[in-house]
DNA sequence: CTTGCCGAGTGTACGCCGTACACCTAGGGT
DNA sequence: ACCCTAGGTGTACGGCGTACACTCGGCAAG
């Protein structure tokens, strides 16, 4: 069963390997070169088959349809996200395993624009859900806290960044692309004295964007902090 | 000019017009009961042609292509969202201006997904964010610690729910649809208990969901008030 | 060995999508 | 009278998801 061979690989096909292969194909397309959409884009059945060797049909005997594929290759990525170290508090526990969400995601870039667009948890993000809601129950955290708390970190539990637009790259989309910029200091000067503090320290991001890691854990923190606040507080659904 | 008669209108067709019909199409497709997909699937060229009494081709003498469409479309949507009242400080300010946001996006539920698939940032948007950074800065915070906060913030900023699933309507998209029910409360223990702490007090939801607005402001409020810590503190970029 | 079944892979076809391109046509400025 | 142009049209192309009928190979039952 082990024996995969030559050069056209004809192993049988299976769901695994589909899945297998549409997030390869998912992977391989982020900024695609030529001839290929980018990202989330380029994950069609007739592409994932053609990369596969075999007739778009033939996907359809392993899963239901493309929302399934595209479930199936969510949770596949989720499984991926590493369990955290049970030592240390429930904050920090759950501090490292956000981070943890987010270098997956960062390793896959289209996966966060699949995953908003699923409309029902999948297996995987209900397993990791409930390991996370482990880590604050057993932190002490009560179930009304906790329910709130889980609601409150929402899709960043999974390492999404919330951004409004998908950072750096600013200027031209909307205007006119080859005049001036005049535009974003001039109509909007508050963004732009805003967007001027950004250049503070240009150390970890690879362009002209942000810090998208310290701006990731500045909000994290922000949130931990303000839970651990009310988990010593005694907090409840009914409080001032 | 002013005058657009008869039954089937013959208004000479504008952007305006393209932009504002394409809103009302979306409106109008959310939750549909037949013949037409729901909210975001509902807008493509051909179906916004037709409502219009036009040939889809018509539609480029107003827009470039669809990307623009949407772009116009969230703008239209961003624009509805209200200046908050002047008098309050800054926190109540931006809490008020939020909510509003929020109203606005539950007016028009598919314009989240839209504004999501959106990868730069439109006038009106940016408009709004110019406001918010606005009151940041009129009230007292520092540029530093507002461009952090306005990342904290993220899309929440224009009402998102930041979800991971759109939340409600629960059970059955990832295995058999006609089975029993031991998977939550099976499988994920910890998930159905969280989830029981959701039927605390079933006032606002329409139906089995949780509480949104509750859990929106909630974490909201959360972000607000480790901002509002942060700014009394004098935070800035470098701090234990 | 024959027979029949059954599941994996195939081929064709349909309806939808965005949009490039050539065309027509009515209205207005010269 | 002229042509120019802006707005609307018709046709066509390539890509998408997938329904449906099929073929073909291996295998259990007879």
């Amino acid at each position: 069963m082990a024996e995969e061979r030559g050069s056209a690989d004809r192993a049988p096909l299976s769901r695994g390997r589909v899945l297998r292969a549409a997030v390869a194909l998912a992977d391989a397309s982020g900024a695609s070169g030529a001839s290929g959409a980018s990202g989330a884009d380029a994950i069609s059945m007739r592409r994932l088959a053609q990369e596969l060797g075999v007739v778009p049909m033939a996907l359809y005997k392993h899963v239901a349809n493309k929302e399934e594929l595209l479930d199936g290759m969510v949770d596949m990525v989720v499984g991926e996200i590493a369990r955290p170290a049970p030592g240390a508090g429930w904050k920090s526990a759950v501090r490292q395993q956000i981070l943890s969400a987010r270098s997956v995601l960062l390793q896959h870039r289209w996966a966060a624009r699949v995953i908003e667009s699923r409309t029902g948890p999948t297996p995987a993000v209900l397993a990791y859900l409930d390991s996370v809601i482990g880590t604050f129950r057993d932190g002490g955290l009560s179930a009304d806290l906790t329910h709130h708390v889980m609601h409150a970190l929402g899709s960043r539990l999974l390492g999404f960044s919330q951004e409004l637009f998908d950072t750096g790259r600013s200027t031209p989309p909307p205007s006119t692309p080859g005049g001036s910029a005049p535009d974003l200091a001039g109509a909007y000067p508050r963004v732009a004295e805003i967007a001027a503090a950004a250049a503070h320290d240009a150390d970890s991001a690879v362009g002209g964007g942000c810090d998208d890691r310290f701006e990731f854990e500045f909000a994290l923190d922000l949130l931990l902090d303000g839970i651990e606040r009310l988990h010593h507080r005694g907090w409840t659904s009914a409080s001032p």
